[in-house]
DNA sequence: AGCACGCCGACT
DNA sequence: GTCGGCGTGCTC
């Protein structure tokens, strides 16, 4: 039989089909092991047929299958012709996403563990009497395991002796096996498990997702309005059916706290796929979700490719979040392949979110998805009162400072009640910039087109996007000036002025460089949960999920920072990220306050976030984008050119503008065409250039993979060219 | 991707 | 004379 393999090389020059020779050990979607070349290289099986193309002379045999399990299944093989043609990736890259990367190379293997058993066919009585006296561990060993059957051979031989377990094994009394261990992660994180009562609202959530003839839903509720159980009383009843489901969250919001919830609940059942875990447990996982011993992914966004079979349901909570769109490599977004896997399981897809993307909403509206509404909060909390500050007014009062004296007065008062308070500036690094005041010089980074941070602990200038770290100067590198300007103020700024105003207040700080340590984010968390900080300050990450009980103060010290982007999303993403951090006070009985400073006090995205009105806030943005002709009423494709000589970017970029205005003439769906340098011109040595296309309402499937086609024309192999749809950033 | 083949410059 | 530079081409 031939079949056809696909080789475990990421390389478009050999991302095609090649024949082999295989007997009947070899499946459709096997892993295996052939010879490539001068080498043996690792591959998939991809199908199977009587005759091939290829002189036969040519063909070589498969040489082994990898794994005693058929590795990639009829559902993924189908998953992976899709991402290929839709999203137009390379085959291997689709496979390589389907198992874990430690997987690959043979770099992990089970963990085996040595287990001793007690010989059944022999009474306790008579292996007790024929020990000798004096062999008190012998004997109490034989007493444990007729008690317990088996125990773990390296805790007995701590217990009683590696001597006494070998001893019992020549008598024949034992026998010592190795035995395959699930490392299983988080094992002990086991909370108590409550009694719900659910409120009318989640009863009729959870009916309708589960009895109604739509397969896609929209759970939209304010934060704290009961989501979290309404997907576990989803999942519960998928598993009474014998189903199983996939239940994706932002990275940042696995955090102890969630996987407790869903260890508490579920069990082993449950298996948690996550960054943070080590490889050994990152296939071991895996492997209890393709054995079927686990029922339940729980994970970010790659967990979308767990390999469980008959899906029943698969849940996208805070649906809105960037993350859900990889930005490299294999470029996907989460919500395609969740749609394929519903279609192809006929399962459930339940999107949830408080500040939904836009583009959902704008299905919603269409009845494209189904739209369930959670009108109140658990215990109807009220939500936080908002209060706009005008900064523009403070500086012309004379106050230069990061904070505006109502929020002074409010962390005051917030201390001195002795609450707690988040503030939230979505820039880290102790400045933005370091400029030279007399020359205008500033500091940039040699590999990539942006200005360099200033770091103040480390007394370091770092750039934001390669990581890359210089020395910091006193004098002007150019004209040797002293007087050196410092840029826009950062989290790190934000922290040393704060000790100074308030020197006897604990104040933690949450930003990448303070969570790089793989511990770090839940630690910081548990501190300020725990009360050893009053003040929490930090970028994002603060936005996410956290309960803290006794938060009643949130401070957005410059609400304006992502709202002037040039990018159609601006608004949306700013909305989104002033009502989740908005979210973070008041979340128990205490009543919460958020002070939101700005200079443009009267922009209309900011006054809806202060009253926490997505509605109102669709309800404008949906206009705008009909009026500009934005998503979801248009496409916007984006072709990037990225590569370290400048010239054969240029030259590949000129050469497929040209052709994709030919198409232009060809289809009038193709609304227009632009080239240009990318808003970031250098990032890690390379030059980068852009086409932007934009398309009447969603593009079609011909005319993307014409785009595809032309995006494939390359002259240079130093030059690498993406296709994006409605990319997330447009840096 | 990697590995071989191949055709030009500088070295024990 | 040969060692080695990396351009080009192929892998069932």
């Amino acid at each position: 039989m031939i079949f056809e393999v696909i080789v475990d090389i990421s390389n478009s020059e050999v991302d095609r089909v090649f024949d082999y020779i295989g007997d009947e050990s070899v499946k459709v979607g096997s892993r295996v092991s052939v010879p490539f070349g001068k080498r043996n290289i690792e591959g998939f099986v991809i199908n199977k047929k009587e005759q091939s193309n290829v002189d036969e002379t040519k063909l070589k045999k498969i040489s082994k299958v990898l794994d005693d399990f058929v590795t990639i299944n009829d559902e993924m093989l189908s998953l992976m012709r899709f991402m290929v043609s839709e999203l137009h990736i390379r085959l291997i890259d689709a496979l390589r996403l389907f198992l874990p990367s430690q997987m690959r190379g043979g770099r992990i293997e089970s963990l085996k563990i040595k287990v001793a058993y007690i010989n059944k066919d022999l009474p306790k009585e008579e292996m007790l009497s024929s020990l000798s006296k004096s062999a008190k561990n012998q004997k109490a060993l034989i007493e444990f395991l007729t008690e317990n059957e088996k125990g773990n051979f390296t805790q007995l031989s701590q217990k009683y002796g590696a001597a006494s377990i070998r001893a019992l094994e020549q008598k024949g009394f034992l026998t010592v096996k190795e035995e395959k261990q699930n490392r299983i992660p988080y094992k002990n994180l086991i909370g108590n498990k409550t009694e719900l009562i659910h409120t009318q609202d989640q009863k009729n959530a959870i009916e309708t997702i589960l009895n109604s003839e739509k397969d896609t839903f929209l759970l939209f509720g304010v934060t704290g309005s009961g989501k979290t159980e309404i997907y576990m009383s989803v999942i519960d009843s998928i598993l009474t059916k014998n189903q199983t489901a996939i239940m994706l969250v932002p990275e940042i919001s696995l955090t102890p706290n969630m996987l407790k919830l869903f260890r508490t609940r579920y069990g082993e059942q449950v298996a948690i796929l996550h960054s943070g875990l080590s490889a050994g447990e990152r296939y071991d996982e895996w492997l209890r979700l393709k054995t079927g011993e686990a029922k339940i992914a729980l994970g970010a966004r790659s967990a979308v490719f767990a390999p469980l079979e008959n899906v029943g349901v698969i849940i996208i909570d805070e649906e809105h979040d960037s993350s859900y769109q990889s930005e490299s490599n294999p470029r996907y977004n989460t919500y395609d392949i969740a749609a394929f896997r519903k279609n192809f399981n006929r399962a459930k897809l339940v999107l949830g979110s408080a500040t939904p993307s836009v583009e959902t909403f704008f299905k919603a509206q269409n009845n494209e998805i189904f739209l369930i509404q959670l009108k109140n909060r658990i215990n109807n909390r009220p939500l936080p009162e908002v209060e706009i500050v005008d900064m523009a007014k403070e500086l012309r009062g004379g106050n230069k400072s990061f904070l505006s004296q109502r929020l002074f007065d409010e962390l005051k008062d917030t201390i001195k009640k002795g609450n707690q308070a988040i503030l939230f500036l979505n820039r880290r690094g102790y400045s933005s910039f370091v400029m030279c005041a007399k020359c205008g010089y500033t500091a940039k980074c040699f590999d990539c087109d942006v200005s360099l941070s200033y770091h103040a602990d480390e007394n370091l200038l770092k750039c934001h996007y390669c990581g890359k770290r210089y020395r910091m100067f006193d004098l002007c590198p150019e004209c040797k000036s002293p007087f050196i300007r410092k840029g826009k103020i950062g989290t790190e700024r934000v922290v040393s002025e704060l000790k100074s105003l308030f020197p006897d207040v604990g104040i933690l700080r949450m930003d990448f460089d303070t969570t790089k340590n793989k511990e770090a984010h839940s630690k910081i968390i548990q501190e300020f949960s725990q009360k050893k900080a009053q003040i929490l300050v930090g970028t994002q990450m603060v936005a996410k999920g956290h309960d803290f009980k006794d938060v009643t103060l949130v401070g957005i010290l410059d609400a304006d920072q992502s709202l002037h982007f040039e990018d159609y999303r601006a608004g949306e993403r700013t909305f989104q990220l002033l009502t989740q951090v908005s979210g973070r006070s008041g979340r128990d009985k205490k009543q919460g306050k958020v002070v939101l400073q700005t200079f443009t006090p009267n922009n209309w995205v900011l006054q809806l976030a202060a009253k926490q009105d997505y509605l109102g806030f669709y309800k404008k943005e949906i206009n705008i984008r009909e009026v500009t002709g934005f998503p979801p009423f248009a496409t916007v494709i984006r072709i990037l050119f990225s590569g370290e000589n400048e010239q054969n970017c240029i030259s590949t970029l000129n050469k497929q503008f040209a052709l994709i205005q030919e198409l232009r003439n060809e289809r009038d769906e193709i609304l227009f065409v632009t080239k240009m340098k990318s808003p970031v011109k250098r990032i890690e040595k390379k030059y980068r250039f852009q086409i932007l296309i934009k398309t009447k309402g969603n593009v079609s499937h011909e005319v993307i993979q014409k785009i595809f086609e032309i995006s494939d024309v390359k002259q240079f192999k130093d030059v690498s060219v993406f296709v994006e749809k409605n990319p997330q950033n447009m840096n």
